[in-house]
RNA sequence: GGCGCGGUAGCUCAGUUGGUUAGAGCGCUCGACUCAUAAUCGAGAGGUCGGGAGUUCAAGUCUCCCCCACGCCA
């Protein structure tokens, strides 16, 4: 048995993130979870919502509220959603955890300790009256390129130049609107990722295996330009973590917080502790998972994340872990992945551009999002949804392949030999050669779902659905029933226990349909099939089940139509 | 403008270190079956692998140039 630790991109706290999102790091890291945990395998699965910065500060002032309220509404949201996403995580923390706060400034202060912080002294806009120095874009003017008077602090929507809010023109707050702006000085903590980039180099270069899109993001940050830049690290905010040397006083940095990128990955650790502290165990139950030199030695470590997080955990977070100079466990392969088209653009969370995980929860449940989504994860380039693509995908796999393969075998049986698994007959070369094919199947789809290869996973599990449906129309157990009813039973009796394989082959993809066949079996046997023959024979003549309902109806024209037009536009 | 990733059947995508007639699913056409969610199974049609030049006994797969789409950065 591996101890196998799993982590999933951390949403950010403003707002319900789209299916994009979704496919691109919660999703897989579940199928993922999921597999591991079917194989018997020790599995630490974490999430969580990344809850600091600006943006939340915004979003929660906009609605009136407070910003800790606010950000514990939205985890709740947020943990919903996950849940009817059927998301299996061990725990979905917080960024803003007192566990994660602990340890960030712990390990700030190894970091300054080494000698890989160093302090810089900035000059940012200062706005008096909201009484705050301001990011970029929250300062707006006139553009001195084009006029446009509404030009953001970082760049002119009007003409796209790149701006600094110093070259504003009548520069104002756009959270107040004041104007009487002023530059301060400012001092800051800096990481010196530069320092350490030989050691990330080598340690990249060491990681054949990695996707190559892992890899050639991270080559391109170290070596693009002047190489791995520092990076600042703390911000002068309310919202996010003191800035602290470990548990002392950080002199200079006092009423500033660290920046969302350091404190983000660290509480993938932090939110480890959250659970076993909830758990009411002592710190040696999280650390087997995260410290080397307290039991960690055996654990594996996989990431999943989309390509735009892949900077962060390639170089940032791993800087942070060396520099540590402490025995923190490191990951061991990252998955990413590219991005999910919607429809001919892109999903845009803030143009409210396609579908996002509450409205997909509404219109379907979960396994028809998790099966299409997975299916056509984007791997290898960035893949596209369309609801044609959907709708057909859906329908054929789902309902056609493999929910009406369920229905004609249960039905048949019901009425010809009653809702009990029948006796009688023998298996026949037919039966070998079934046998024979799924084992193979079965192997391969074991060595698919283990690499990680979501879309071959899926390719191969619909085969073996497939498969079912060829033995049954080969065989023909309606014809045999006329003139050898001892063959259709034994045919019959195979094609039962094919059920039970499907629930549990499946269950990683669609886990609800997966328990409503299992239940449907009458069985609570869901192990993992070793020897396919004798898996195949686990429910006897005898064994009573029921004819479930219909396992998935299908997407109608209309409601495609009708979804088509409802998601044309921006989000209401 | 620089960099990055792509451009393979109507659609969505696979194609290992260059090597026999370029693959899958869907869609389409035809056939079989009738247990089943008008479902299933089989067969077939369909691509000069964005364009051009080059390296090689051999290129979708390597090199160069160009075109197109997308992304990142200045």
């Amino acid at each position: 048995m591996d101890r196998i630790l799993i982590t999933s991109a951390i949403p950010y706290i403003n707002g319900i993130k789209h299916l994009g999102n979704l496919v691109g790091s919660q999703l897989p890291a579940d199928l993922f979870a999921r597999y591991m945990r079917c194989r018997g395998h020790e599995v630490m699965f974490i999430c969580a919502t990344d809850e600091h910065g600006t943006p939340a500060e915004l979003a929660a002032a906009k609605a009136g509220k407070q910003v800790e309220e606010f950000c514990t509404e939205m985890h709740e949201v947020q943990a919903e959603i996950a849940k009817g996403f059927r998301l299996s995580f061990d725990n979905f923390g917080r960024s803003s955890s007192p566990q994660n706060h602990v340890l960030t400034q712990h390990f700030a202060g190894k970091l300054a300790e080494n000698g890989f912080i160093r302090e810089v002294v900035e000059e940012q806009v200062y706005s008096p009256t909201d009484g705050r120095f301001l990011p970029d874009r929250y300062i707006e003017g006139t553009c001195p390129n084009c006029g446009y008077d509404s030009a953001r602090g970082d760049q002119c929507d009007n003409c796209t130049k790149q701006l600094d809010p110093t070259d504003l023109i009548n520069p104002y707050s756009t959270e107040s609107g004041a104007t009487d702006l002023e530059v301060r000085e400012t001092k800051h903590l800096h990481l010196r990722q530069s320092a350490l980039k030989d050691d990330l180099d080598a340690w990249i270069n060491s990681k054949h295996d990695w996707p190559v899109l892992t890899t050639s993001i991270a080559k391109k940050w170290l070596h693009d330009g002047d190489g791995l830049q520092d990076r600042g690290i703390t911000r002068d905010l309310d919202w996010g973590v003191p800035v602290k040397k470990g548990t002392e006083d950080w002199p200079g940095m006092e009423g500033k917080v660290f920046y969302v990128w350091f404190d983000a990955p660290i509480e993938y650790i932090a939110a480890t502790k959250e659970l076993t502290d909830a758990n009411g165990e002592d710190d040696a139950a999280w650390k087997r998972w995260w410290r080397l030199d307290e039991g960690a030695e055996d654990v594996k470590y996989f990431q999943f994340m989309g390509k735009d997080n892949v900077p962060f955990h390639t170089l940032s977070f791993p800087a942070t872990i060396k520099g540590s100079g402490e025995p923190w466990k490191l990951v061991d392969y990252i998955k990413s992945f590219n991005y999910l088209n919607y429809d001919g653009g892109q999903f845009s969370t803030s143009r409210g551009r396609g579908v996002f995980m509450d409205q997909a929860l509404e219109l379907l449940p979960a396994d028809y999002w998790r099966w299409w989504l997975l299916s056509n994860a984007p791997e290898s380039s960035d893949s596209e949804f369309t609801w044609e693509n959907f709708q057909a995908g859906v329908n054929k796999d789902l309902a056609d392949v493999l929910g009406n393969f369920v229905s004609r075998v249960t039905k048949f049986c019901r009425s010809k030999f009653g809702e009990e698994v029948p006796a009688g007959g023998e298996y026949t070369a037919e039966e070998a050669e079934l046998i024979a094919s799924l084992t193979t199947r079965i192997r391969a789809y074991e060595g698919h779902m283990s690499a990680m290869e979501v879309r071959k996973s899926a390719q191969e599990l619909r085969a073996i659905w497939v498969a079912g449906n060829e033995y049954l129309q080969t065989t023909a157990p309606w014809s045999a029933f006329k003139t050898d009813p001892d063959r259709a039973a034994a045919i019959t009796r195979l094609s039962l226990n094919l059920i039970r394989l499907y629930s549990v082959l499946s269950a990683p993809f669609i886990p609800d349909a997966s328990a409503k066949m299992l239940a449907a079996m009458k069985t609570e046997n869901a192990d993992w099939p070793g020897d396919v023959a004798e898996f195949l024979a686990a429910l006897p003549a005898g064994h009573a089940f029921e004819v479930p309902e219909v396992l998935f109806a299908k997407i109608s024209d209309e409601d495609r139509e009708a979804w088509q037009e409802r998601f044309a536009g921006t989000r209401d």
